[in-house]
DNA sequence: ACCTCATATTGACAGTGGCAAGATGAAGAC
DNA sequence: GTCTTCATCTTGCCACTGTCAATATGAGGT
């Protein structure tokens, strides 16, 4: 039977072997995060909403925590990304590459509030999985670059408080709880996180 | 029938009745949320820490929600007093007290970081229920008093600013994310806190 | 004595994650 | 070509969860 006809359209036939079956759970996994939240995620409606059985993802990713882990890791990637796309917007004076890095990260937990909390405050993920740990660390390594080239050396201290500047205002606008600068005009809240961000490193 | 004879010492009889089992609910979930973690939180498994059926909850907080709100309000009570208890060891420089907040607030994410997630990156308890809005309000106004005792006017960046700093040690320190001040002596890492918290307030 | 009603239990339901057994079909061996 | 192999996917089951309805209990007021 000449399954690929000139004029097929459709390449969603219902096939057994999906072919790009982890890739597809994956972005239906992100799109559940996104639309459910990390506290409701469940592993079954993933597998529907790619449109395969309840037991599909198991074999890919293991068991949920697996496809956490897996999504943690895209989320990594994306957080970096979330960062230096906002440094390249800005002026290559160290400490603006920093303030800017910072509206990054801040944009980041904005936008995606359950990814972020996935990397940053969940347990699910298995940070000792390869991938996701060196999302993480290259996430670090990230700041700590950044810090080191305004500092001169990479001191711990430093970059600790960068770091928690940046992620303390991140987690409480994901979370909505910064009332007093929630409802600012976006040029006076990026105002505000800059002033603010600039605070966290000496000088 | 005499029920209470003068050498009855155990008052764990099983009645039908508990008597105090709102509390004694609140109690046995506070224990589960320490042990098993908030994403592995189970109303059935309180209902039987507390020695009751599993429907017994629902009656004193309708759905685990509820029972989730109240924890989440008396975390905030116990957030505030660690705070303070940090503030009573301090000098009654205005600075030295926001520091010691700072300090405070980061005792209760390390020492208790499932309660300090339910009230700051959870979505399950029910912010806008009254006694959590109340616990969530006098936070802020704690530390907004603190700030404005120290600038004179309470200015919202400012605020924000010194939140931002203590909340994102404490968060990062909860989630065990912060290696380089992890492993440090007690005395080194209040240290380090201090400096960073110091960060914050300009001047 | 009786009644009332908040308090607690039992039993059911749909939903969840994980496991075992089987079905499917693509790729390679002959 | 046929046959075999084996990763992939499905079906069916289990224990567990939260919530609801129906029922049992007993303490306090009349």
């Amino acid at each position: 039977m000449e399954t690929d006809s000139p004029l097929c359209a459709v390449p969603e036939k219902p096939r057994y072997h999906h072919g790009a079956l982890h890739d597809a759970l994956l972005e239906a996994a992100e799109a559940e995060l996104a639309e459910t939240g990390l506290e409701a995620f469940s592993l079954r409606r993933v597998a529907r909403r790619a449109g395969v059985s309840h037991a599909a993802p198991a074999h890919h990713f293991g068991d949920v925590g697996g496809l956490l882990t897996a999504l943690a890791a895209e989320g990594f990637r994306q957080f970096i990304a979330a960062m230096t796309a906002q440094q390249a917007r800005a002026s290559q004076d160290p400490q603006a590459q920093i303030v800017a890095a910072g509206l990054g990260y801040i944009a980041f937990a904005t936008e995606r509030p359950a990814l972020f909390r996935l990397i940053f405050s969940s347990d699910r993920p298995d940070f000792g999985a390869p991938d996701l740990a060196a999302g993480s660390t290259q996430a670090y390594e990230h700041l700590s670059r950044l810090v080191g080239a305004r500092t001169g050396g990479e001191d711990p201290v430093d970059i600790a408080a960068v770091w928690a500047m940046a992620h303390g205002l991140a987690d409480l606008m994901a979370a909505g709880r910064m009332h007093a600068i929630q409802h600012l005009a976006p040029a006076d809240r990026d105002r505000a996180f800059s002033g603010i961000m600039a605070r966290a490193i000496p000088g």
